[in-house]
RNA sequence: GCGCCGGUGGUCCAGUGGUAGGACAUUGCCUUCCCAAGGCAAUAGCCCGGGUUCAAUUCCCGGCCGGCGCACCA
């Protein structure tokens, strides 16, 4: 059995995750978490809120799943996710129909033309398959979007997407989003919430869904100014599998710390390098197994629209390397985008520390004289001598000036446009923030935890299958077991359960079966520490604690256990220690 | 979406043209029980639709789901 069989038996048996609906038949691409799954990504959640939101200062807001079509027109993704499919009659085999019509004509933009259009030109050139060399002459060219469709409301005039990534949903109320940060850049805004693709074919449980949890940090920063706190990371060693390392043929991964990565240019971006070295922390502490851990820089062609430099953080399942986290440069592109697509400000006033005077040409037409001369054309007139005092104020020098406008020259007095240079005090300007985007893959880093916390041993010679889950991340944190369930031991260790739930520790009750079947299904959920009450408890106040990874027990007492335990979670203790 | 393989209790499998069996798990009882112990008992299943047939879980076709390969992954 493979790695991710054993994996998916497990999540299936014991309720990490199954697939949804299979009453129906089921639906390929969604999956439901079951109680343990549920309390994993939840943890995992928590822990990743508390680094990226918490830590970092920085905020959280929750956006609709759905948002409407101009929205996606902006983004890009109407268009890019937008590809028109051909099928091969014969062999069956689906190919980018505009890609072929250009491959095999001068046209160069397909992609813009009708479906029909497309259509015709195939059986024109007499494109065949590039399988199995059929010809595709009227074989329908269909459209294939990766973003669910819906409508918004009744009828279909309204149409809108689920979103196919979070950030949209961040991006979108940018202006409002600046307004809560009191337009002071740097700022970072975070979400956590689900994305949606309709995948051609989803794949390896997990991995490749059409329903996925996202958590997205969109960090905006002045370009110019702004710099990450890169000394808190500097020294966090990085596995670095470059562009240039993946195209060599010699070339492979490279350990470098931050800093080095910085100053040797391997990692351009000092602030997907700072994330880097965050998130390497942030993985080891949820449960990735960094030996089989890598960044991976996106090659020049694999980008996606939006990004300049784009690293993805990998783990390895399998033999596969599965993308768990994109960090991407993303520029001004949303940002422009949405401006231009919605025509709302989606800049941030930056105040120069002192303000400037400069000498600043301006006109101030009249208008009762542009009117009458130049009739319908008077605004533009009077918007085209703006622009041209702004461009070259030499042009005023004479008593004449003249615009173009259309094509058309329109000669003016220069005293009818109010021509002045005057001192102008500016305070500041526009700018357009850059965002830096580290997205994380809830799902996949569920599956690569599960999968690298997967262990197996020998106890009296009996297998143990057991999840060394970090204590954090468990879904049960303690496992309370009376030792029988008879002479008062069920009542003990029911109080001591509920003390311990009082305490907000995460306690499951199991008093079915013998004792070590008991610990065996704890340690398949990867829960890190069991209590058993046994006929001395009822005489001493102590239990045994057992933990885990080392099935070691110890006697502790029953006053002060659920501190102690705590502490034990948090890693402020060790088992040993006790 | 194409090709190959598969789909039988909760899980993992065996098997059959006359509606099924094991292991594990689960539940109850017994055993003073700290690492999946033993005994007794119980619960629970042939992916869906159509066809062939007196009869289909079994054969045929289609669908759905899963794994792998190809393609796709903005």
């Amino acid at each position: 059995m493979s790695e991710g069989e054993r994996l998916t038996e497990l999540a299936k048996r014991r309720g990490f995750y199954f697939p949804s609906s299979s009453a129906y038949g089921g639906t390929a691409g969604f999956w439901t978490y079951g109680p343990q799954g549920a309390a994993l990504k939840s943890n995992i959640e928590d822990a990743w809120r508390d680094r990226y939101v918490v830590k970092e200062g920085h905020q959280e807001i929750s956006a609709p799943d759905i948002m409407p079509e101009p929205v996606f027109e902006a983004s890009g993704h109407l268009d890019g996710f937008d590809d028109m499919i051909v099928e091969c009659g014969e062999c069956g085999a689906t190919h980018r129909a505009d890609h072929l019509v250009e491959d095999n004509t001068d046209i160069e933009e397909a992609e813009s033309l009708p479906n029909e259009e497309v259509m015709d030109l195939i059986a024109d050139h007499g494109i065949e398959c590039p399988s199995c060399h059929t010809s595709l002459a009227d074989q329908p060219v269909d459209n294939f979007n990766l973003m669910f469709e819906t409508n918004i409301g009744p009828g279909s005039s309204s149409p809108g997407y689920l979103r196919p990534e979070t950030a949209q949903g961040i991006f979108v109320e940018f202006p409002q989003l600046s307004e809560y940060a009191r337009n002071q850049l740097p700022f970072g805004v975070a979400q956590i919430g689900k994305a949606y693709r309709n995948e051609i074919s989803p794949r390896k449980s997990l991995v490749r869904v059409r329903e996925f949890t996202q958590a997205e940090l969109e960090h905006f920063i002045d370009p110019e100014e702004d710099e990450p706190p890169l000394a808190e990371v500097e020294d966090v060693t990085l596995p670095l599998y470059s562009a240039a390392a993946q195209e060599s043929e010699d070339g492979g991964q490279r350990e470098l710390t931050v800093r080095e990565a910085v100053d040797e240019g391997v990692v351009e971006s000092e602030w997907v390098a700072y994330y880097l070295g965050v998130s390497t922390e942030w993985y080891e502490r949820v449960g990735v197994d960094m030996d089989r851990f890598r960044y991976r820089q996106h090659l020049a062609g694999e980008r996606a629209h939006y990004a300049s430099d784009c690293w993805d953080a990998e783990s390895e399942v399998d033999g596969d390397w599965i993308e768990i986290t994109g960090f991407a440069y993303r520029g001004d592109y949303d940002l422009s985008k949405h401006a231009e697509h919605s025509g709302e400000d989606y800049t941030v006033f930056k105040q120069y520390d002192e303000p400037i005077t400069v000498e600043r040409a301006t006109v101030d037409p009249d208008m009762s004289y542009l009117g009458p001369e130049f009739g319908g054309d008077a605004g533009a007139v009077a918007d085209a001598l703006e622009a041209l005092a702004e461009r070259n104020p030499d042009a005023f020098d004479d008593d004449e000036v003249t615009v173009e406008v259309d094509g058309e020259s329109h000669t003016v007095p220069v005293e009818e446009t109010n021509f002045s240079v005057d001192e102008v005090t500016e305070n500041g300007e526009h700018i357009r923030p850059h965002v830096v985007e580290p997205s994380f893959g809830v799902g996949r880093i569920i599956y690569t935890v599960l999968a690298h916390a997967y262990e197996t041993d020998e106890v009296d010679g009996e297998e143990r299958t057991y999840l060394d889950l970090p204590p954090e991340q468990a879904p049960t944190t303690v496992g309370v077991f009376p030792l029988m369930d008879k002479d008062g031991m069920a009542e003990l260790a029911s109080d001591i359960a509920d003390d311990l739930r009082a305490a907000g520790l995460s306690v499951t009750y199991d008093d079915s079966g013998a004792i070590g079947r008991r610990y065996r299904r704890q340690d398949e959920v990867g829960t890190p520490y069991c209590v058993t009450i046994d006929y001395e408890s009822l005489e001493d106040g102590e239990v045994t604690v057992r933990e885990r990874d080392t099935t070691e027990q110890k006697r502790l007492p029953i006053d002060g256990l659920a501190d102690r335990l705590e502490r034990l979670a948090t890693g402020d203790l060790t088992f040993a220690d006790l």
